[in-house]
DNA sequence: ACATATTGGTGTATGCGATACACAATTGAT
DNA sequence: ATCAATTGTGTATCGCATACACCAATATGT
């Protein structure tokens, strides 16, 4: 049950027996309301003892630590000391809710300098806004399982993406140009991490076997499958890829090997082998690639 | 409520109330059986009047006309003639016939070849591949919305790998970095079609409205969100993107002119502005990178 | 041909999750 | 002090996935 999970947009329930078709544009406005602060009006009730932000809190601890499915309004209100419907005088939907959840749980993007205070070359910075885009997804796995750059735009999530862009700006792209250039960047990373994510669930439950077992690391499910239907004479070009150890679980896996020796910049403290050798070296060519890019242009 | 959607391992109900913990494993394996036609032994009872492709097809027509949403069990039992519970007598599970709808929904890769039945040079083969990923992206919008990438690798899935694969590896890339090349163009692919998408999606419903009404194309809601709230003092790089109309609706947006002098290569025919300006452009950049990198290693 | 073990199709029941609705308690504005 | 808006709560409804038990059909062993 643990690698099951339940993704945005629940729609369960009746949902909009009123009048005309309008309901949904209505909930996506105070989305944004929701997410930009709108409508603090004084009220006149007694006052609120919740927040929509310790709510946005309380849920995200609970998707990071046991995932979406776990995550439901009942839950929520249960972790709060609540009751589940008293949530809904703070947020109009759960859809809503994810919606803030979202941009709190990206937070801020770094501002990436060097040690002495100086700004980093465009590359560098584009690197380190990669590895912390990275680091965001690691953290909460969740919301890689749900939408992410839907209509609902928070002010943090348009904050990454004016750093990322205006990176790319500052190596001589156009705006238009950078835009789409960061868009490959985070959609491969994203998608990157989500296939981590993923294929790192799947171990079986360790539940009545022997507890001292040496945590023999078992190759996750996505590996044995591979391993299994990969087969040479049809997928040739993978059957060797899987061969070579690049499924295997993590530390000194041949694919690691094999590139130890390229520069590390601005990943030199990065621990995670799947994002060095994953990320780093086609976003390496990228950046080469807009380098020249630009010089062309000159 | 068009917008909103659920997405894959749905869990409800009652879920796993017999004995230990490896009810997932069990039906993870189900799922590469179903996935690669495992267990045709000959049966004893009655011959069956379904099977898993007729209902995964009924599955995916749902799904790409009316969305996640609208997929349960009971609307496929009924579009079916059948009851909802004689579908698991074929599939263990909704997540398991999510499985294999996505198998089924990507197909076959394509093998570009030239007109005249050479094969294309690499570039212009990495180039067709992702042109024929976004279709298939645009033609099954809802499995942008689900998971992909999980432990169950169904043969389709599996040939689109190789196919990306290899085409990255006659450009002269190791395997192991071929791989990481074609994850990152597809991860990208994924990634802007779904914003695409998403963001397509967030128009007003058109019920009460004057049909007559000469598709005035509201500008998405998408949008509208961010020439509302992407400020030039905090979003300089963002407002100026969206005031050169980068969100507008397509045909003859400011951004597509910019570029228009540019040769389009394996993309002559393609109809989509989103993809022209939002994929090749960094695909091109990328591609030159790799090229580049061969080069210098000889 | 017959008995039997299987398997397909169905009806019913269960439990969960989202959320509408109405009521009670609270508190700022008049 | 009075009133109206607002919070917190209890209850009810609806959709959905799915377990379970039953009957009919059918290939296999006798």
């Amino acid at each position: 049950m643990a690698t099951e999970n339940t993704s945005r947009r629940p729609g369960g329930g009746t949902g909009d027996p009123g009048g005309g078709g309008s309901g949904a544009v209505v909930n996506q406005m105070r989305s944004l309301e929701l997410l930009w602060g709108e409508s603090p009006r004084p009220r006149r009730g007694p006052k609120p003892r919740l927040s929509i932000d310790r709510i946005a809190d309380t849920a995200i601890t609970i998707a990071d630590t046991e995932g979406l499915d776990a995550l439901s309004m009942q839950r929520i209100a249960g972790e709060l000391g609540y009751t589940t419907m008293s949530l809904y005088r703070y947020v109009p939907g759960k859809a809503q809710l994810l919606d803030v959840m979202i941009d709190r749980a990206v937070g801020q993007p770094p501002t990436p300098e060097a040690p002495d205070g100086t700004s980093l070359p465009w590359r560098a910075q584009v690197e380190a806004i990669a590895w912390a885009v990275w680091r965001v997804f690691m953290r909460h796995p969740w919301f890689l399982s749900m939408q992410f750059a839907g209509p609902p735009i928070g002010p943090n999530h348009l904050a990454w993406m004016e750093a990322g862009t205006s990176a790319f700006t500052r190596g001589g792209l156009s705006d238009v140009e950078a835009f789409c250039a960061f868009a490959f960047v985070q959609g491969s990373i994203r998608d990157w991490a989500r296939a981590e994510t993923e294929s790192a669930a799947g171990a079986p439950a360790t539940e009545g076997g022997s507890p001292t077992a040496p945590q023999e690391q078992p190759e996750s499910a996505y590996a044995t499958a591979l391993r299994t239907y990969a087969v040479p004479d049809r997928y040739p070009t993978l059957s060797r890829i899987v061969a070579a150890g690049m499924f295997d679980p993590p530390q000194r896996s041949g694919a690691a090997d094999a590139h130890s020796e390229e520069d590390r910049g601005a990943f030199a403290g990065v621990e995670s082998e799947s994002f060095r050798f994953g990320i780093v070296f086609p976003l390496r060519r990228f950046l080469d690639g807009i380098e020249s890019y630009v010089a062309g242009q000159g």
